[in-house]
DNA sequence: ATAATTCCTATAGTCACTAGAGCTTCAAGA
DNA sequence: TCTTGAAGCTCTAGTGACTATAGGAATTAT
């Protein structure tokens, strides 16, 4: 039986966190020592380990919960565990378009300017006043 | 005279945003009608714009605060504006660097499984179970 | 004049944590 | 066994940039 501190070493979560993802029911509740603090087992480790990782992944809370509540019927057909996962990646691909359209634009931005004007003359200040610079939507 | 609704027409700024702006000292505090409602101005147009526009291109508050701060001292140097675009690219930068990491394993997860198995069988389960199975760190 | 719309302030909610206060329990050494 | 320091407990509030709602007042249109 694990205290929460040392789960928290073993798994990287921090220790306020892991009673927030059992706050949020992902974790179920600890069971408890006589003095009301909390006891863990491999399983608990196991799954914090889980949530950890697609949290690294960028899955967010509401996806985790139902990727564990999926995970816990091991005969069902894992359709909606690979959708989930693959509108994640969709999503992160729509970051990643909106977020390359930002570096071109401010990259055209700040090569404009090179410090050495006053702020009257000061590309990044005209082209921030005006998006009729700017050669994209973003 | 614009009420703070045309102002909100005119930029695409939310009215609880305009006010929210406002209370963040990124407009000044807006003239009132007998009423007491806001009243703006051309150069209240022109400020909000800017400030719509830089938000767009990802800037926060404090640093488009100190944006306007800047964009006021028309005779002073340029190489701090220049260096919040500089330092804003770069961290743009970073995030699509880190969104790519997570596109590969994530596309990597997800090719592997085409949800025609059960959720034991299920990689995108197994791989989220154990980083070990990554290609790389995220 | 009346009705519809817009405006006002103030408060709370979003997301995934993180920090702190004030108190209790645990583990280890003397 | 006693003491001390670390670690645990609950609860509340703060983060960023808004958004939503409530309850009321002002403005505009008919
Ligand atoms: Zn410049
Ligand atoms: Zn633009
Ligand atoms: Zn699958
Ligand atoms: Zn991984």
């Amino acid at each position: 039986m694990l205290s929460i501190g040392s789960l928290s070493k073993r798994t990287g979560v921090k220790v306020p966190t892991i009673r927030y993802y059992e706050q949020m029911g992902l974790l179920k509740a600890a069971e408890r020592s006589e003095g009301n603090q909390r006891r863990y087992e491999r399983s608990d480790l196991e799954r914090l380990a889980f949530i950890r990782h697609a949290r690294d992944l960028g899955l967010d809370i509401p996806a985790i919960r139902e990727l564990i509540r999926l995970s816990e019927h091991s005969q069902q057909p894992c359709a909606d565990a690979d959708r989930i996962a693959a509108e994640h990646l969709a999503a992160v691909r729509e970051k990643i378009v909106r977020l390359r359209k930002l570096e071109q634009e401010l990259d055209r931005i700040v090569s404009h300017c090179d410090g050495g004007h006053s702020i009257e003359e000061c590309y990044v200040i005209r082209a921030l006043s005006d998006h009729g610079l700017c050669e994209s939507e973003h």
